[in-house]
DNA sequence: TGCGTGATCGGAAACGCTTCCAGCGGTTGC
DNA sequence: GCAACCGCTGGAAGCGTTTCCGATCACGCA
């Protein structure tokens, strides 16, 4: 920055003032300094900036999954405005027990950012608290309900449309394929999806039959395991429930597989509206996910810019009524 | 810094040894510095050790795509490694031509990381030539094939092992649904995969008609109007060979509504093995595309260390041959 | 016993910025 | 006409590390 202000004819501190657009600089001033930089092509070191002066100007984004379509059109959203805001994007993936432990107790991205935004992944509890020592500003998004400000759908909600639809379409036998993260056994499917099966039922006057609600690891090939469970039960069921396309993809494929008819012979429903299920002509709950990621950046920029946030934001979802449900045969 | 040294009874120099591995600190000492640290909850700040010091311990990656399968899966990869190697990673989402115009003009990565790396993207000569500027290590993943280190798939073999798939089936009218990115319209579609097209026809003997190939942009509804186009051809194809699988998806839902048979009206073809192709008994030539991730990654951290680097690795790629290619009926 | 030697450690100078505090002409208000 | 101000600019003090350059010390060897 030396060479830029000699080049100017100016000290550093108004070559300082100039580049990072202050005011308190005269128009004409500030041009040569700006010309001065663009013909040496610098730009100022972000080191040295951040030792000497405030924010970082990077926020941690942290997700379970990269792969999948959700988390990354989450991760899509939020890149995006964070982006136009200028603010880097450091990725931290944490896949699995042993990454999510390595994350939380190391902190990677401590003294590295000024925000970290959480995807698609509720914090345990002593999580939390070592993600507190950051002492940064934390957003959820397409997951946590509480503890952050965040931006997600209504699980139960969204699982009640796709169930009703089923009901409405007068099935009386309902299957459920509930999904648990495998890259977190032992912890539950979505509450708010399973729960909403359950009262829909009851709603609905309808028995509730532990045998018709299976429970697997996330995945096409698990949900394609889960229908044939289905298939096989005594008394089957005439529709299913998935916890989300993906897994509802795989039930179809056994049916298919099977010989049977969709929707004739059997009914199907997901959530997500993930890109495929409008090619396969699967009925589904349709979430803005990208708009979620879009809304926990708009979260972000407003703590860095020191408003008061809402506690959080819920998201609306919507029934698309394609080709795998209909009335049941009898 | 200055409290633990305090707090370990040693000089600021010893602590930062201390802290950062170095050589020539007596174990014990070591072990006191490590122990104040731990107990102040200290770690170093990244920017003040980077000022003084080298290394931002950073690498840029910059991607055409975030929510798309192939290129989620590669960034998976190169996260992995990565983040193994203790180094951040900076996502720089370009996504359409304005995005990229930016990012190659302003170069925000400037002086932030110590190598970028290419992901599923062809860099241009101009692009090169900004890029360059920045004077870190460029590796390419999933696309490029010159101009830097790269790791990619051989898409004119691959190409071939589809197309030479459904002559061996005894195929002769073999129609190509090619994409081209939708971000970069005007530029051409894959040119290897179009091309082993070509040649596999010409080595077979088989004419070539123009009519047989439709070029739409990337995307699985694209490919069911491909495929709407390539069924109203007087004379259509009876088998289909996809530049990859989602525009395949998209073709097999147009034959399901067209109430056409896969395989035994129409056969399909696509390249990449997505997950999905299973579930949608798709034959497909797979590439290992988490791996191109982990190779890429590698090479960053082989360049990092100085080491002298191979032009380019080539992996294999493997038709996958499932239940959407079959003989013609007649 | 005297001295070279290597292992440790401390002092202090960078590293490249930002920003506080003044200083400097020129206005403005009375 | 004088003092208080204002807009702009410069000097210099940090910001928190790393690392060069010695200094110290214990040891081994002649």
């Amino acid at each position: 920055m030396a060479d830029v202000a000699r080049r100017a004819g100016v000290s550093m501190a108004t070559a300082s003032r100039a580049l990072s657009n202050h005011p308190h600089v005269a128009a004409e001033t500030r041009a040569r300094v700006l010309a001065a930089a663009e013909q040496l092509s610098y730009v100022v070191s972000p080191e040295a900036s951040r030792l000497a002066g405030g924010a970082t100007d990077r926020v941690a984004v942290v997700v379970p999954h990269i792969a999948r379509w959700f988390f990354a059109s989450l991760l899509e959203g939020l890149e995006s405005v964070l982006r136009d805001a200028d603010l880097d994007v450091l990725l931290y993936h944490v896949g699995d027990e042993a990454d999510r432990r390595r994350f939380f107790e190391r902190l990677p991205a401590r003294r590295k950012v000024d925000a970290v935004v959480v995807l698609g992944m509720p914090v345990r509890d002593g999580e939390r608290d070592r993600l507190e020592l950051m002492g940064v500003h934390i957003v959820a998004a397409g997951g946590q309900v509480e503890n952050y400000p965040y931006v997600s759908i209504d699980d139960a909600a969204a699982g009640r449309q796709a169930v009703d639809h089923l009901i409405f379409l007068k099935h009386r036998r309902i299957g459920m394929i509930a999904a648990i993260d495998p890259a977190e056994p032992g912890w539950p499917a979505n509450p708010g999806r399973t729960h909403a099966y359950e009262m829909a039922l009851t709603d609905a006057g309808l028995p509730f039959d532990p045998a018709l609600v299976v429970t697997v690891p996330w995945g096409g090939l698990s949900g394609a395991d889960a229908m044939s469970g289905l298939l096989s039960l005594r008394d089957p069921p005439t529709a299913v429930y998935a916890h989300s396309d993906e897994v509802a993809f795989g039930a179809m494929r056994t049916l298919r597989r099977a010989g049977l008819r969709i929707p004739e012979d059997m009914s199907v429903v997901g959530i997500d509206d993930h890109p495929m299920a409008e090619l396969s002509d699967l009925t589904t709950v349709a979430q803005p996910v990208r708009d979620q990621g879009v809304l926990a950046g708009r979260m972000v920029l407003a703590l860095l810019a020191g408003e008061q946030t809402a506690g959080g934001v819920t998201v609306p979802t919507r029934l698309i009524i394609r080709g795998s449900t209909a009335p049941p045969r009898r």
